[in-house]
DNA sequence: TGGGGTTAT
DNA sequence: ATAACCC
């Protein structure tokens, strides 16, 4: 679909700069395509070894020299200097030492100052558009379309210079001035130029960003040229950029499961996929997994940049061993400590408490079990400024949870706890007959007659 | 592999 | 509640 609306838009006009009567450029009667939800520009944006960024501001002396974040016996993530002696992103500890003896190493269990940063960043490019999605700590996506179609408008024709790229375009294909999709991507260069530039004035932080025309592709071009610098992909280069990828796992959406079923199916390069049989795919994956992750294959991707507002949930974890309810208890409430925290800061009420386990087992590669329940709501109440009136009965809570879980008369053996509030709601202004109070479900008595069924799955410590 | 997050089923 | 995806 894409590719045909690219196909269509590219128009030959008259020179630029030729004004029509009204005094207008020429591209202002050029119209996107009716009934278009198309051709949109999409900027990723992309932090730099962003929790080595954050620690090198909070420790200036940290500068110039090879650093690594250290959680537990891994090097999450490290500089360039470090980068440049060999070391890797989440390598062993002891490898990395090995490779790089003078390597610097800080402790990055603790998130809260990246996290905090992390936020600046999203806060900063919502200035710019308000649709805003972030993607872990360190990238966002950011919807341009509106703000370049103003832009579009607000040119002169007399202004020269306006029609300059910023960065890097992809394969270095040249623009072509008459083809308002390239002006377009163009103007959305400038303005992620202009987001990089506010990035590094009021944060400090340097990062790279992939211009392009939907979410895939602008994350995909964003890692061509690496530290601190930005890649504009117009559309002509579009199939040679994710031809570029050498196995269907680079893809994003494509992950570790997705992938060893491809391979299953004898699928592993990106022509591999595009050239699969669809009816297959469907029944291999099911049709919902198949549409989409063939249409990633051709470049195509519809996924709206989604603002992310909120976090929907607040979670701590730690791994370490466990075999006693005491350590649990004792770890729980550390974890507890550390989300009331937060989540007083945030200011809403989460209404859903949870705990998370994984069990030792010599291999198992993803195993984690969770138990939830309602906040009871006299605890709900409470949570805001007394705080500490509401950890002993949230650990109560918690530990029903763990022994809803774990047969603690029997041996067992833990190697991660975490504990996560989700379902966070606006402070409660609902009051009885308010069209407010039957549309929460936590008020309205309907709610627990099976409409909102899914919350006759919670546990409910009443219960026990 | 850590310490987080999201959406879909 | 789990499974998949992302960093």
């Amino acid at each position: 679909m894409e590719r045909a609306e690219a196909g269509a838009a590219g128009s030959s006009l008259g020179a630029l700069g030729s004004e029509e009567p009204g005094g207008l450029p020429w591209f202002h009667d050029q119209v996107v395509p009716a009934g278009s939800s198309s051709s949109r520009v999409i900027v990723h944006v992309d932090l730099d070894c962003f929790y080595a960024q954050v620690e090198m501001i909070s420790n200036p002396e940290l500068k110039g020299k090879p650093l690594g974040v250290q959680q537990k016996y891994l090097v999450v993530t490290c500089n360039y200097e470090a980068r440049k002696l060999g070391v890797k992103k989440l390598m062993n500890v002891r490898d990395a030492k090995e490779k790089c003896p003078q390597l610097v190493l800080v402790n990055g269990e603790d998130l809260t100052r990246y996290r905090e940063m992390s936020y600046k960043v999203t806060e900063l490019l919502e200035e710019f558009s308000p649709i805003v999605e972030r993607l872990g700590f360190d990238e966002n996506f950011v919807d341009l379309t509106e703000m370049v179609e103003k832009r579009l408008e607000q040119l002169q024709s007399d202004e020269p210079s306006a029609l300059t790229v910023s960065g890097h375009v992809y394969d270095n294909q040249p623009i072509n001035l008459h083809d308002i999709l390239h002006i377009r991507l163009l103007i959305g260069s400038q303005i992620a130029a202009e987001m990089r530039e506010a990035m590094y004035n009021q944060l400090g932080l340097t990062g790279c960003a992939g211009v392009a025309s939907n979410k895939l592709l602008a994350k995909l071009v964003s890692g061509i040229f690496k530290p601190n610098q930005q890649t504009l992909l117009l559309p002509e280069s579009s199939q040679d950029l994710i031809h570029s990828l050498n196995h269907i796992k680079e893809m994003p959406g494509i992950g570790y499961k997705t992938t060893k079923r491809l391979e299953a199916l004898g699928i592993s390069s990106v022509r591999d996929l595009q050239t699969f049989s669809s009816k297959i795919l469907e029944k291999e994956l099911g049709i919902s997994v198949a549409q989409r992750i063939q249409k990633l294959s051709f470049g195509e991707d519809n996924s709206p940049v989604t603002p992310s507002g909120p976090p929907q949930s607040f979670s701590e974890e730690d791994s370490f061993k466990c075999s006693s309810e005491v350590e649990a208890k004792n770890k729980i409430e550390e974890l507890l400590a550390s989300l009331l925290n937060r989540v007083c800061q945030d200011g809403r009420k989460p209404h859903t408490i949870r705990l998370i386990i994984r069990r030792y087992s010599s291999e198992k590669h993803y195993n984690r079990e969770s138990r939830q329940c309602p906040v009871p709501s006299h605890i709900i109440q409470k949570l805001g400024i007394g705080n500490y009136d509401v950890m002993a009965p949230m650990v109560d809570v918690l530990m029903k949870l763990f022994r809803n879980m774990v047969n603690v008369k029997m041996p067992f053996h833990l190697t991660l706890l975490s504990v996560c509030f989700c379902n966070l709601k606006a402070l409660n202004t609902a009051k009885k007959g308010t069209i407010d109070y039957y549309l929460t479900p936590s008020l309205s008595t309907t709610s627990r007659s099976g409409k909102h069924s899914f919350k006759m799955k919670d546990t409910h410590m009443e219960d026990f």
